[in-house]
RNA sequence: GCCCCCUUCGUCUAGUGGCCUAGGACACAGCCCUUUCAAGGCUGCGGCGGGGAUUCGAAUUCCCCAGGGGGCACCA
């Protein structure tokens, strides 16, 4: 038996770290077990769905690497892969339940419903459905539909039993089935209810494992009785613990970003996100933390996956991107910047040697992609736009001896004439000793006044990358204004 | 109200009866390296929700409680 995946978002918003997870686990599990991966739109909210919103998803997909097998914009041999495309396998199924005594239409109109389970509430009890139109045979309903009269399809709920699942990450979980009343699975419109359709199409798809969010575990039960009913074989199952903010309650926006793209403009790696992800309710060992997408793919276990619910560490997220930009060589990590740089200095931004040595120099003080424009403010920036960190300035111009220094690093500097990173370090080395300062006053003078600020990359190098013009031109302005 | 799930350092986790005076990682603190900031190295801080029971022995098994979360729709 092959194994078959599927993720199955709702397109009414963009990709989020949950859905990414999810979707992450599925296509693991699949790549792991040589299956297939599944993608499928729940779109019957029709209302909510947005074509937008599908197009942002599978982008949002494809940047984390989780290609699907089947699904959108590639088909499959068990299409349509969008639900709203398939009313007429759920018409079936319904049709089927129903002339096989495993459903019944129910005339119980939903305001009528809605003022019992009001009052079932006020009085602080459960409210189930009371089975009104159980009993109703099929013949006399559909007379009545006939005339007329407007009608859902309820599932005709076994009075009692257990229905026992047994999750990979939960292990067994048992329900009793007296707490279920007869859920509706066709609305009176005939447009198919969330659990009628998931059961027929992970049925129809072939979906060997469903993999999902802990919030569908209760829904189980239900469709557990569907896939009974329609003769279909019921698949494995694993709920997946939901996504936390640091406040403990399902993570959301006020906790910050939340959405797959947003990361992505920040700077993070797709691989960095994967990886982090892939932790976040998973381990392999006690120690490691680093995988590659490949790595993951061979060492991943859905039987290991933690059954608590985790709270997402934007710090170690961040950390861990970290890890990943140090990693990469310098040309890639170039391409991979180069975005970045685009969006803030313009598009005709081309990749020369001073870049990859300006990558190479910030390499492992990045935290994220976007960090790099901050680091090489001092290179990128016009000339005649070029300024000083004030608070920053202040800092340094109260010592004494400041401006002295500036004019005699400009001195030493100016007569260099080779001008590289080495000849650079020897003549600010021996402009230290031969006024007697400490090496730090003196570097961090020049470092104010040719990148700006008081953190910056390595100082040579950075002058170096910089040019012996644009440095002296620093120098000189800095003198000057002071 | 009913049903279901979850509970090891602040956070992610390792741990399946003795290897645990509970291991790793992030964060935090200190030190080293150092021209700044990082990176790196070292050290430290810090935890089995509570109560019973089983056992020679429990983080690990069982029961109860508490806390957190999810579900109970003609939403998905």
């Amino acid at each position: 038996m092959t194994v078959r995946v599927r993720f199955a978002p709702s397109p009414t918003g963009w990709l989020h770290i949950g859905g990414a997870r999810t979707a992450l686990y599925n296509f693991l599990f699949a790549k792991k077990h040589s299956g297939k991966f599944i993608l499928r739109i729940e779109d019957t909210d029709q209302s909510r769905s947005t074509d937008e919103a599908i197009k942002a998803i599978l982008e949002d997909m494809r940047w984390l690497g989780l290609q699907w097998d089947e699904g959108p914009e590639i088909g499959g041999p068990y299409g349509p892969y969008r639900q709203t495309e398939r009313s007429h396998l759920y018409e079936e199924a319904i049709k089927q339940l129903l002339s096989s005594g495993s459903a019944y239409y129910c005339f119980c109109s939903p305001e009528e419903l809605e003022k019992m389970r009001e009052d079932a509430l006020s009085r602080k009890l459960s409210f189930r459905y009371p089975r009104k139109c159980r009993n109703i045979s099929l013949e006399e309903a559909e007379e009545r539909i006939r005339r007329g009269e407007p009608a859902a399809v309820r599932f005709k709920t076994p009075l009692e039993g257990r229905i026992k699942i047994n999750d990979i990450v939960r292990g067994e979980v048992e329900f009793d089935l007296s707490q279920l009343d007869d859920f509706v699975i066709a609305r009176s419109d005939k447009s198919p209810t969330y659990n009628l359709a998931v059961v027929v199409d992970d049925a129809l798809m072939k979906i060997t494992h469903v993999i999902r969010g802990d919030d569908h575990l209760s829904n189980t039960p239900k469709q557990v009785l569907i896939y009974r009913a329609l003769g279909y074989p019921v698949p494995e199952f694993a709920h997946l613990s939901m996504i936390l903010g640091p406040d403990k309650k399902p993570l959301s926006k006020r906790h910050g970003s939340t959405a797959v793209f947003e990361f992505k403009n920040k700077g993070y790696l797709p691989e960095a996100m994967v990886n982090y992800l892939a932790l976040l309710g998973w381990s392999f060992d006690d120690k490691t933390t680093f995988f590659t997408p490949q790595e993951l793919i061979e060492k991943f276990d859905l039987s290991r996956v933690s059954a608590n619910p985790a709270v997402f560490d934007f710090q170690k997220l961040e950390w861990l991107n970290g890890v990943w930009i140090r990693q990469l060589d310098t040309k890639e990590l170039a391409k991979r910047i180069e975005p970045y740089v685009k969006s803030d200095y313009g598009e005709n931004f081309e990749i020369d040697e001073n870049f990859y040595k300006l990558v190479e120099l910030t390499k492992e003080r990045m935290k994220t992609l976007r960090d790099f424009v901050d680091w090489t403010y001092f290179y990128f920036i016009e000339e005649n736009e070029f300024s000083i960190d004030e608070k920053d300035l202040k800092k340094v111009a109260a010592s004494s001896g400041f401006k002295d220094i500036l004019k005699e690093a400009r001195d030493e500097l100016s007569a260099l004439s080779n001008w590289d990173r080495s000849e650079i370090e020897k003549a600010l080395r021996e402009l230290v000793a031969r006024l007697e300062e400490k090496p730090k006053k003196v570097f961090q003078a020049v470092r104010v006044a040719v990148t700006g600020r008081l953190v910056s990359p390595p100082l040579f190098e950075s002058l170096e990358i910089l040019g012996k013009e644009r440095t002296l031109r620093r120098l000189e302005k800095a003198v000057l204004f002071l």
